[in-house]
DNA sequence: TATTGCATACTTCCATACAAGAAAGCAATC
DNA sequence: GATTGCTTTCTTGTATGGAAGTATGCAATA
């Protein structure tokens, strides 16, 4: 059903459940609606069933899990509404910080940038996906840290976990180019000096979930939930 | 030491104990620095540990508590990086909400805006800052509802758990006067029909806390951490 | 055949006991 | 007097047993 590497028994158990349960959810290894047990992961991993369930509510206060009474814990379905707040809130978070960036002007920092992207267009070339999602990521943690806000971009990861399951799950289904060409356009607007043009660029990047997410909810809506 | 409400034996104990704590935290009867023990919540709650213990893992997990293996819990001082980052991104968002409602221009918001700003001089008046802290809340929450997106306010709501407490603390010290003023600056903005005017408003209001943060850092200093 | 009732096998939840580590006080020693 | 080491007492961490609630399969009944 689920590996899992096994613990270091030197070290507290529960934080280490919590781990290892919080990476499987979020590369798609546990999907939406999977069903866990406190007794068969305590099991699985030759530690009690206590910090299992330890390990459970905390993933339940991340909003990745949902524990019934009585009835068991389940994985958590995708809230479309909290991947649309969520989206909405990195668009406006994330205009702002490209406005600043601009204003900073940094000219050793538009070269880290094309090297980025020229990494992304590898990723595609080898079909990647999982990888392209991660650079993706510190594509926009680059630009976050730009701005002197690499701290917001700690905030703002923790609130997009949902996002990441999102993206994770249905990596084939984004079309990848299409979002390298519009790194390309921000890169661009910062390299004219121009900071409304890299908002404008920025803006309709992270509006592009919009477009695609209609056709993931159709052809897996057992992912999701309203 | 601190008062807490009996518990409900019919209902499970864990989500009780998190949500008293949790309110205690989130008003000050419980600052940062103090110290809890386990035992000692859960005598006074007349349970046993195990729940209050996980009370204390879903605090962590919201950043209000620390958990020091084999030393003790401690209510987690306030960090001035993470309230600057919930400001941040609360400029940014609520800006963009605040041009949404702007352009639906419903007609009849305005009465309800100009009923609060009156509810919250009642507050002045009476000197009642914890009142006006929450009717400041309940503002907000009003406009990200007339933009037609209160869940993200919801995930806002949870992200500056920080402020909130910074707030309550401090609330002497903050000029209420001002914020009124401010308030009815945003709603002046939305009645002209301007959002760009009712923006800005908007922006000035929320770096009202950048004025009056350093203050509060010196006067209170064991309070925080960077 | 459809429905009701019950036995059974789960689940999470709580209480309790014990283990392991950290801190503080105190005495012995240099 | 200062330091070291031990003892005691605290803390959180883990294991385990049992209580209570829920779902499921099966048999009895209408």
């Amino acid at each position: 059903m689920l590996e899992l590497p096994a613990i270091d028994l030197t070290a507290s158990a529960a934080p280490q459940v919590y781990d290892r349960l919080r990476r499987a959810i979020l590369r798609g290894a546990l999907v939406p609606g999977d069903r866990l047990s406190e007794s068969e992961v305590a099991k699985l991993m030759g530690i009690s069933r206590q910090p299992v369930r330890e390990a459970f509510i905390h993933l339940a206060s991340d909003g990745l899990a949902e524990v019934r009474p009585q009835r068991g814990t389940y994985i958590r379905k995708i809230s479309i509404s909290d991947v649309l707040s969520a989206r909405l809130i990195r668009e406006a978070v994330e205009g702002d910080l490209i406005r600043m960036v601009a204003a900073k002007a940094d000219p050793a920092l538009l070269p880290r940038l094309d090297a980025e992207i020229q990494q992304q267009r590898q990723a595609l070339a080898q079909g990647d996906s999982d990888l392209f999602v991660r650079l993706d990521d510190r594509f926009h943690r680059m630009l976050a840290e730009a701005a002197g806000h690499e701290s917001v971009w700690n905030v703002l990861e923790g609130l997009k976990s949902q996002m990441n399951r999102l993206r994770h799950i249905t990596a084939r289904t984004f079309d990848i180019q299409k979002l390298i060409d519009q790194h390309v356009e921000i890169v661009e607007g910062l390299r004219a000096g121009d900071a409304a043009q890299a908002e404008q660029a920025m803006r309709r990047h992270l509006n592009q979930l919009l477009d695609d997410l209609p056709e993931v909810t159709r052809s897996r809506p057992e992912l999701f939930i309203p």
